[in-house]
RNA sequence: GGCGAGAUAGCUCAGUUGGUUAGAGCGCAUGAUUCAUAAUCAUGAGGUCCCGAGUUCAAUUCUCGGUCUCGCUACCA
């Protein structure tokens, strides 16, 4: 492999709209953390980048469900989140924020030179406009009737009640939640990267070059390459973020997700004047560590805007996880469905070693993985508190209890004793390319074979018998058992940092060199070291319980809250229910609509005509079962293309609380086209 | 529906460029031990390597088809 003079790591921006999960944790920032403090030991000149994210329209949103400004909603979770990290022992050299005056400047200058360069394409198309207000409205701020479940406050991309995804012409009703005024179609101009541009040195950089990405990443990037790339906009219309910075650009920001990534440079900038030897030097290797849903954006999109701009140099792995679930189930914001970081640091004081233990264990490096309160509880006593904290107590109770703790010396060593010191040094070299490679359980679990070690050796040795009979041996032993433990507070440093720094005080040691670790003569005879205590300590069922309580309660609360019937409408006149012309029908053919999840195409017998209609009721109804079934029908819906099939009319479904559609039936046959009323 | 990733012990995962008894950690069982936080050490039980077909002397591994999980994407009047 290409050797490097620098390493610039940086961590997937968190969005500041909500705090930071172990999702977040186990995913990205664990990892990040240990490679960065690995690299760090090492002497490698490396700096560790992140910050919050906070443009985009769901904080303007946020913002405006609770009344304050988008700017409030940011700085609560920028403090909040900077906190729990710096608390939780992840050393960023600088966490920075994209609503800093260095970001807005950064990715101006990085928008103007890609548009002095031409790298643009222009396009005028049509959005939604509020006239009151004047401005262009995001798909997020016009709200109206779902045409799916009815409600009345669906959004324009989305409704939260029934989780269909919209746009904005689909809403009955829709009106702009700035003013309350009916959007209007307006002309608006954007600019777009012609990402498709870039698509043959994409497909070479990636399928050729990077072969050892991992498959997760390299597989999804192959995905999109083979689809073909589509020009992206890099603007949009809205007042909240980085404004555009061309004449006439009046209300337009950049788009999040190309100024988001710029982030990381504006954070460089901040942190350093040096920070283009970081950014521009051919030497530097970059390294993103994300989450898969970000892996489009750091492989495909964010090179295409560097290599646009030229001057900057390309990440050289990309090494994203995939997810972390929660006691088998999606960990999830909205729901309230996952273990906050600032509530763990609250509600566990003095552990986070034993989560970053834990997250590290069950990072999701290859496929999704489950996080569980018992597992958890299982990870700290059975390895951290039975294994390392064990081993650690049983060397420096002894050498406490023998020798007033001095370290004793070394005379004579036998194979087995040389075998054991031999071993230090093959395991750090296991850890070291175990982390070279991204695979970080399987540094761990090497890292913990030290501890492993330590305890067969002295099983084997047995000082305890020993002692009243050879008590020269007790010493070698002894001497051997410590630096063990002293190469465990260097290995285990980039794991378990708090708990290392810990052991290293009652060790009166201050290296921390990674290629220190290996050595046999850490701390030399003579040296003293302090009284120890415990480096664990075992997590009780109570505590376990507690958290367990904690998350049924939640998923008591969203059963509730998901049992509610949808809200009544508003009342409607006798001459308006009278408009829709309800009748039942009878379905004669049935089929599938080809290359669709949830579209059948039904022939239907209106008693007026024979019809087609395109129904979204695949998942729940064969096709061949349901012919000759009576069903109500409203007819004169007027008319829409579906797929390209015309649909003239809708099928009436009664949809259960867990979105299940039901036919609504007559009770006993009747003649088709009876009327409903 | 299209594309990508995954499926191996009770759990979390390695691994096999195709080769004889498929590995680790945790859990479990038995024994040893008592320096240590009832910790440790040894031994053992436990597998249709998702299913089916094909290629091959030989398939958990390669090919094709299918099932399930996750993600991206299309779609729901």
């Amino acid at each position: 492999m290409k050797e490097f003079k620098r390493y610039l790591i940086t961590s997937a921006l968190p969005y500041a709209n909500g705090p930071i999960h172990i999702g977040h944790l186990a995913g990205v920032y664990v990892p990040s953390d240990i490679y960065t403090r690995y690299l760090r030991m090492k002497g490698t000149d490396v700096i560790s980048i992140c910050g919050s994210d906070e443009h985009g329209v769901p904080i303007t949103l946020k913002a405006r469900k609770e009344g304050i400004t988008p700017q409030e909603v940011v700085d609560r979770y920028h403090t909040l989140n900077k906190k729990a990290f710096e608390d939780f022992g992840i050393q960023f050299d600088i966490y920075s924020r994209t609503s800093n005056m260095i970001h807005h400047e950064t990715a101006s200058q990085f928008f103007r030179k890609l548009y002095d360069k031409k790298e643009f394409v222009e396009k005028t198309s049509e959005q939604y406009y509020d006239e009151e207000a004047g401005c262009f409205l995001a798909d997020r701020y016009i709200m109206g009737t779902c045409p799916h479940c009815g409600n009345e406050n669906a959004y324009g991309d989305q409704c939260e009640k029934c989780g269909t995804s919209l746009s904005p012409n689909d809403l009955i009703n829709p009106h702009s939640t700035v003013s309350g005024s009916k959007p209007v179609l307006k002309e608006t101009l954007h600019w777009y990267l012609p990402l498709d541009k870039y698509e043959p040195w994409l497909k070479k950089w990636i399928l050729e070059d990077h072969k050892e990405w991992k498959a997760n990443v390299y597989g999804q990037c192959k995905s999109w390459l083979d689809q073909g790339l589509q020009p992206r906009a890099v603007s949009r219309d809205l007042d909240w973020g980085v404004p555009v910075p061309v004449e006439g650009a009046d209300g337009k920001v950049l788009y999040v997700w190309f100024d988001a990534p710029i982030g990381y440079i504006s954070a460089t900038r901040e942190l350093t004047p040096d920070w283009e030897k970081y950014w521009k030097d051919k030497d530097t290797r970059m390294i993103h560590f994300i989450g898969k849903d970000n892996i489009v954006f750091h492989c495909i999109i964010f090179p295409s805007m560097l290599r646009a701009e030229g001057s900057y140099i390309l990440p050289d792995n990309v090494p994203a996880n995939e997810f972390l679930n929660l006691e088998n189930d999606k960990i999830s914001t909205s729901r309230n469905w996952a273990v906050w970081l600032h509530e763990y640091l609250e509600d566990f004081p003095g552990k986070q070693d034993v989560l970053r233990y834990t997250l590290c264990s069950c990072a999701p490096e290859t496929k999704d993985n489950d996080f569980t309160w018992k597992e958890f509880q299982a990870r700290n006593n059975n390895e951290l508190v039975a294994i390392l904290g064990n081993f650690i107590n049983r060397a420096l109770v002894l050498t406490t209890n023998y020798y007033g703790g001095l370290v004793p010396t070394r005379e004579k060593t036998d194979k087995s004793d040389e075998d054991i010191l031999n071993e230090i040094s093959i395991l750090r070299d296991n850890v070291s390319s175990s982390l070279d490679n991204f695979r970080f359980r399987e540094a761990l679990k090497e890292a913990m074979n030290l501890a492993r070690l330590g305890n067969k050796y002295l099983a084997d040795a047995e000082p305890w018998k020993l002692v009243k009979t050879d008590p020269e041996r007790v010493k070698t032993i002894m001497n051997i058992a410590l630096q063990i433990t002293a190469n465990l507070s260097i290995i285990c440093e980039p794991f378990l940092p708090f708990s290392m720094k810990k052991l290293r005080g009652w060790l009166n040691m201050n290296v921390v060199r990674w290629n220190d670790a290996g050595k046999n003569d850490l701390l030399k005879p003579g040296h003293k070291i302090n009284k120890p205590e415990l480096l664990f300590a075992k997590i009780e069922d109570e505590d376990i319980e507690r958290q367990i309580e904690k998350l049924l309660a939640t998923k008591k609360n969203n059963e509730l809250a998901s049992a509610k019937t949808v809200p009544g409408k508003a009342p409607v006149t006798f001459d308006d229910f009278s408009k829709l012309d309800i009748r039942t029908a009878t379905i004669l053919e049935a089929e599938k609509v080809p290359k669709t999840t949830k579209l059948l195409k039904l022939k239907i017998d209106t008693g007026l005509d024979v019809r087609t209609i395109v129904s979204g009721i695949a998942e729940y109804y064969q096709p061949e079962k349901i012919i000759g079934r009576q069903i109500s029908i409203i007819a004169n819906l007027e008319p829409r293309k579906i797929k390209g099939i015309e649909s003239k009319g809708m099928i009436l479904m009664a949809e259960d609380k867990d979105g299940k559609l039901v036919m609504v039936q007559p009770e006993n046959k009747v003649s088709n086209g009876s009327t409903i009323k």
